[in-house]
RNA sequence: GGCCUAGUGGCUCAGUUGGUUAGAGCGCCGCCCUGUCACGGCGGAGGUCGUGGGUUCGAGUCCCAUCUGGGUCGCCA
């Protein structure tokens, strides 16, 4: 039976108690993790979220009842206790920051019993996951999320603290809003009142920030839950958070100075990794260029050479084929991989279909500087050294070359130099490397939509030298556009905002919406514009990334308390879940008849 | 929507070319144990092999479909 706590008042957490303490009493509560019984005496780890702490129960110290209900202690009930601090008498136990010391119990209470749990309360759980989002309150008691909770709220707290102090203002914007359907999906909420009508769940607070510019509060932050309806991944979650600024008179080295310091600060207090600054710095075309990926992981080399002049005229139709149609050829060096058996080259020619190539030309340098290659037939010996020489081939090396459109070179290879990379364990998740990246394309050009559309978002300044091309070749323009990246991760963007109306008409005029269409959608941006707009930029973080990569995980769902599975679902509380008619008819929505209903039946 | 991958007692796994009664460790239950901390000893319970269909004398194993997770491409201004 459950027992009351009357009376009794938590003096510690687990851990919080010393060598210093002995010989006090303290009181303390939390969850049994384990009882060992010895007959006479019963030893229990005591678990909070601080860690654990040895309780010791014998007869002599608690009496026949209290030793009788210690012996029915299992795993998960929850007790307090009530005892003296003791130096071990027994070994000291290594493992544990309170092995040291011991409670000597002088009073038990059973707060709540427990069932066996359904898995092991454990760190490094080997628990399947989809048990453990089933049972995510069970799961979250595991030290290892709760550290990484933890950690989630540190950052949060010293980024509050960090930004407090450089002026800027905390100021909420709303989750109800308006649809504004350029980017991600929108998640739609129906409007009771007014019906047919919806809400969005805001994919950022982008207008919002910068209309709070434009009413004088000159440095906004927020951290902010944000909702995308789009598939999910394992650093992508329909619902996440962002820490959200945007900072008035600024241009992009303000904006960067002062996140350079903010990572500074975290890295430093969180995880105690010293963040040299400035941080390198590249544009987006050279990280293109030199790693096939807008965010490059800079923690190894292997870098994208262009070999498209010198393959131009080769005998190989492969390549020239794929330059004639206006692409390029390019290559990586995996250095010492001259040995990979055929089939692990097969296997990455397989992984570089999934990326759009049509194939991978190979070529491995023998031991004794002969080749072996999927091409050479092609080619003339001179040509084949020409092309070993500028890839910095050395016997024992693999060269592997993706020859088609540039934007699928690029990502073949940016991908191809990830997973080799990952093959061979080049990637030390205990270095940090941070990269801005520079200078992104202000335009993209949909082949789906026949169209531009606008590669950050529409409100992007266009670089001050670039302006021009607006008229003439707006795929040329830069934008004033800049990621952060983190090991190959974006944890950050941001961009210097367009703030002078006809600079902003003109991007929608390329975007291909008329002037009633974009005062349609974001006429109140536009209107506000008109009553004085200070020069302003910003920049977001995913927090859900951010401290995934500091705490050294593989997936944001081990840094959210209860994230959503592949398909948008939560095990947990099985939503999202059909609703009762009355609710729908109150928002006058009906189901459209589907085929599921046919199949179920 | 495509591709890859996993599903066997509560948990994690093994299970041979298809062949007796599907095994192990941990956990759980009972008894014992006064210095354990991966406690120990003795005994015990517990499995429609994700689901449905098929091939076969015989299916955990082979085939088809399907469900539930995970990774990824598309998608993610």
């Amino acid at each position: 039976m459950a027992e009351s706590m009357k009376g009794l008042h938590r003096s510690h957490r687990c851990t919080e108690i010393t060598t210093n303490d002995i010989g006090k009493t303290v009181t303390v509560m939390g969850w049994v993790q384990k009882s060992r019984n010895k007959g006479g005496i019963i030893f229990v780890d005591l678990r909070d979220r601080s860690g654990l702490l040895q309780i010791i129960f014998e007869e002599n110290d608690i009496g026949a009842d209290g030793f009788a209900k210690a012996e029915k202690l299992k795993s998960e009930y929850v007790i307090a206790v009530v005892g003296r601090v003791e130096a071990r008498s027994g070994a000291v136990n290594e493992n544990l920051a309170t092995g040291a010391i011991e409670i000597r119990a002088n009073e038990l209470r059973i707060l709540s019993e427990a069932e066996t749990p359904p898995f092991p309360i454990e760190a490094d759980s080997k628990t399947r996951e989809e048990l453990r989002l089933k049972y995510r309150y069970l799961d979250l008691r595991r030290p290892d999320l709760q550290r990484n909770l933890m950690m989630r709220s540190k950052v949060a707290t010293l980024t509050r603290q960090f930004l407090a102090g450089e002026g800027f203002l905390e100021i909420e914007t709303p989750m109800l809003t308006k649809s504004t359907p350029e980017g991600a999906r929108d998640y739609l909420v129906p409007s009771r009142i007014h019906p047919g009508s919806f809400y969005a769940l805001p994919q950022s607070p982008q207008l919002f920030k910068q209309l709070l510019m434009v009413s004088g509060y000159d440095r906004y932050v927020q951290i902010v839950k944000c909702f995308r309806d789009e598939d999910l991944r394992a650093d992508r979650q329909p619902e996440f958070t962002q820490i959200d600024m945007e900072l008035s008179f600024v241009d992009v080295d303000d904006v960067i100075d002062v996140n350079e310091r903010l990572l500074q600060k975290l890295f430093k207090e969180v995880i105690g990794v010293d963040v040299t600054l400035p941080i390198q710095r590249m544009t987006w075309q050279e990280a293109m260029d030199r790693y096939g990926s807008d965010k490059p992981d800079t923690r190894f080399g292997m870098e994208l050479k262009d070999v498209t002049e010198l393959v131009k005229n080769c005998g190989f139709s492969v390549f020239t084929g794929a330059i004639a149609a206006g692409g390029s050829v390019r290559g990586i060096n995996a250095e010492g991989q001259g040995n990979m058996p055929r089939k692990k080259i097969d296997a990455l020619v397989e992984f570089a279909k999934g990326y759009g190539a049509k194939g991978l030309a190979y070529l491995a340098v023998n031991e004794d500087g002969t080749y072996k290659s999927s091409f050479a037939k092609f080619m003339t010996e001179e040509e084949l050294k020409a092309l070993v020489d500028v890839m910095g081939g050395k016997p024992g090396d693999l060269l592997l070359f993706a020859a088609d459109k540039n934007k699928i070179v690029y990502s073949v290879l940016g991908a191809l130099r990830l997973e080799i990379a990952n093959n061979l364990g080049l990637l030390d998740k205990n270095q940090y490397n941070f990269l801005w990246v520079t200078e992104f394309p202000l335009l993209e050009w949909s082949e789906e939509e026949n169209r531009f559309v606008a590669m950050h978002h529409p409100f992007t300044m266009p670089m001050d030298e670039d302006l021009p091309l607006l008229d003439t070749d707006p795929g040329k323009v830069r934008a004033k556009a800049y990621d952060i990246v983190l090991n190959g991760t974006e944890i950050g963007g941001g961009s210097v905002r367009i703030f002078q109306n006809d600079v902003q008409e003109k991007m929608f005029e390329v975007l291909g919406f008329t002037k009633e269409e974009a005062y349609e959608r974001f006429g109140f941006l536009l209107n506000a514009f008109k009553y004085g707009v200070p020069p302003h930029a910003g920049l977001a973080y995913g927090l859900d990334r951010l401290v995934m990569l500091m705490a050294q995980m593989d997936s944001i769902r081990d840094v959210i308390a209860f994230p959503k599975v592949k398909d948008a679902s939560c095990l947990m509380t099985d939503a999202p879940n059909v609703v009762d008619d009355k609710q729908l008819e109150e928002l006058g929505i009906a189901i459209a008849a589907q085929e599921e209903a046919a199949k179920t039946e």
